[in-house]
DNA sequence: TCAACATCTCATGAATCGTTGAGATGACGA
DNA sequence: TCGTCATCTCAACGATTCATGAGATGTTGA
């Protein structure tokens, strides 16, 4: 359960580009990340201490999990905290009327395993 | 299907204490809204100007919608904004392996009207 | 038309954030 | 131990963002 200081570093650390864009990066690399490295090429080849800037402050915001490996340092993306940050954003937005965010909802489009009829568990 | 400076504006917005706290105020608030003048009454009774200038910050990222009544200015929350932003963190999560974003997904308190067993549809 | 009200716009100074380059740290293989 | 590689740390500068207060705009009812 997410907290209002969390959530405001998580925006905080999204609304930069290259940091969205790292992101991304890693929830499409799967669990196991990927190492500074190759995440820093992704991103146009941007210098070593810039990726550890932007990384330092994704982990900060506890988007991302660092793993040394070697010489390498695997970054990976924190799905439960991703997931978290709507949960904060929507908290309470029914109030007793789902009709309200039906709509909202209903514009994710990756649902892995819904929970069957539940509302507000 | 929103795009990544899109997306990038809405996090900068969400990323100010007194924004993040507009927006879940506008979230609870349902989908008419309130006055300018009663959301800063709620902030700590914030200047009014200060409340124009988050306001005018909030609507230009599309997460708040403006909308005249006599002499107030009604703002309501953008509901499928709001859920658009998960669905660009998460896009393409899953790459075929569900499980990965599983624990994510669950996460999340409100689910409405969740897709019967709906997989990046 | 006038007064009262709700809200917005603008200019200014202060605070925060991002980039850059040089150098430090820590790990591996010879 | 030494050289190399991957990454981090630090300080300085420029750019962006925020708070504040004065004044402008638009709406309503008399």
């Amino acid at each position: 359960m997410i907290d209002e200081k969390q959530a405001l570093e998580a925006f905080a650390a999204l609304s930069q580009e290259i940091r969205l864009r790292i992101v991304r990066l890693l929830v499409t690399a799967g669990p196991e990340g990927m190492p500074a490295g190759a995440i820093g090429a992704a991103m146009d080849g941007a210098s070593s201490s810039k990726m550890s800037f932007h990384l330092a402050q994704l982990e900060q915001a506890g988007l991302v999990a660092a793993r040394r490996d070697g010489r390498s340092i695997f970054y990976s993306a924190a799905y439960p905290r991703l997931a978290g940050l709507v949960d904060f954003l929507m908290r309470d937005c029914c109030q007793g009327h789902p009709a309200v965010c039906d709509p909202a909802v209903a514009a994710l489009s990756c649902r892995c395993e819904p929970a069957k009829g539940a509302h507000r568990e």
